[in-house]
DNA sequence: CGATCAGTTGAAGGCTATCAAAGACTGTGG
DNA sequence: CCACAGTCTTTGATAGCCTTCAACTGATCG
């Protein structure tokens, strides 16, 4: 019938700067860097070396194509902040099965700040255009225990905690939610951190995802993700096309999906239960 | 037929010592507080203020119930070592759906030994006769970014890395695998890790979990888990029955499971890939 | 011994997967 | 500029894994 209602343009100019080697100044300041400063400070006080520390990090900024798997080179202690992109962590089952276990936005770190990384069998993998900085020096300062860092480390600590939780969100929507609620339930997830990380507004947020990818996330086939997807934009509850998400009802949207789950607000004054609902 | 292959004996005798309040040394010395802090020792050199502290910590043993929840009342930096019997981690979803997050051994900690805790909706609930102490001291420690505490500092952190291994694994069990295969590779999961704390033979482990509870950490009905634990059984993989697990082919369980996923061996030495299999 | 709980079994149905093929858009090369 | 391949989306038909409902068996317990 219509032209398709397409979710990803994955080297659409929305989703990754150019290159960026030239330029790595506007880089830094224009995304993923400046919301991780800013969510690491909002998380708690830091000394003026410490915040020095954060500045100097988006200094080697590096460009990876979509598909392209991160960090299998520096693996020992390696770190990187997503400066502008989307990555995901997935394994890859013996068949060719594919699980993503969670997304990587703007702002996030890869190669989790608190570890020497163990080979598990976990990869990340761009999703789109994407551009990285080093973040080795974060992970040094965090596990050196320098008592100069003490606001650093229990930033990291917080925000690994974060992560914990999403990744809890995670395991309740594959274990005990339909396709309609495990989706509605990913889209207010993304929504919620596109919006911490100041890449969202109210109700509209850039999702570079290709429905093979959700279905990969969501533990479902691409058919089903494709029908489910239909059924929300019949049920006006989302506007989902040309890579752009546009939330419709979300108070309907939070019922549904029983979005009562994780905390997301760095200074947890957004409360968020079942208590606050119709 | 025949009698019930009945998996679950929550009071039965060997998953929790009596109430243990008269005699806290004995318990202190017989398991999961051993595990934990030769587990912790495993993982990096501690200095003797450490182990000191690690000594110190079964001083306050308290008892729960099962079906109890546990660490309702100290929120704020709680934390607890369990010291004998099975716990899990659980949300609920509005209309009572449960989804368990994952099982909490003897020697595992709960609360979080990184994080003041955050109210995202999950609960700790005793699973059987449970015994608990108190590791706030640990936390503070920890947290307190002393530089005599690195050593348990970074412990944590490779023990908090290794539970994350373990999420991710539970993610793809629940978005990826069969119930079958997911059966299998809990089975294997709860083998290793029990193995780890010494509560597990080459081949058999005592398995507390009732098929209600195994179908709510599964994202199962109890009926299929029933029908599933039945096909395991008739495929001569496991031995399955009043509270035990014995396994009776390790190999086929591990191709079928595609168990190669985490690392669980303290010192790493243990590889698991899907290289030394057939 | 009735009540309760865990396990078992059968039947029916639904949610989701698989298979197959056709539109739509993008980028490439002739 | 158009043909062509490639990727992503959409649609239809069929099948299967798993759920739900209901009932029954054993075992435990007061």
């Amino acid at each position: 019938m219509s032209r398709p209602q397409t979710l990803a343009y994955l080297n659409d100019a929305r989703f990754a700067q150019p290159p960026a080697r030239t330029t790595p100044r506007v880089v830094v300041a224009s995304s993923g860097l400046h919301a991780f400063t800013s969510r690491l400070s909002s998380l708690g006080k830091l000394s003026g070396e410490e915040v020095e520390l954060l500045r100097g990090l988006g200094r080697f900024p590096r460009s990876h194509a979509p598909g392209t798997e991160i960090g299998a080179e520096a693996t020992p202690g390696m770190a990187r902040i997503v400066v502008a992109g989307w990555a995901c962590r997935q394994r890859v089952l013996g068949d060719g099965r594919r699980q993503i276990l969670n997304f990587i936005l703007p702002g996030d770190v890869i190669g989790k700040l608190e570890r020497p990384e163990l080979p598990c069998g976990d990869s990340f993998v761009a999703l789109t255009q994407l551009v990285t900085a080093d973040a080795s020096a974060l992970v040094k300062a965090i596990t050196s225990g320098d008592p100069a860092y003490r606001g650093l480390a229990r930033a990291a600590r917080l925000l690994a905690q974060h992560e914990t939780a999403l990744m809890h969100d995670q395991i309740v929507r594959l274990g005990r939610q339909t396709a309609y609620e495990r989706m509605l339930h990913l889209m207010l997830e993304l929504h919620a951190r596109l919006q911490l990380a100041g890449l969202a507004s109210e109700d509209e947020f850039a999702m570079p995802l290709t429905q093979d990818v959700l279905s990969d996330c969501l533990g479902l086939s691409v058919v089903h993700v494709n029908r489910t997807l239909q059924q929300i934009r019949r049920d006006r509850l989302l506007h989902i096309g040309a890579g752009q998400v546009r939330i419709l009802d979300l108070t309907l949207m939070q019922t549904v999906a029983d979005w009562s789950l994780v905390a997301i607000a760095p200074n947890a004054n957004v409360s968020r239960g079942r208590a606050s609902m119709a």
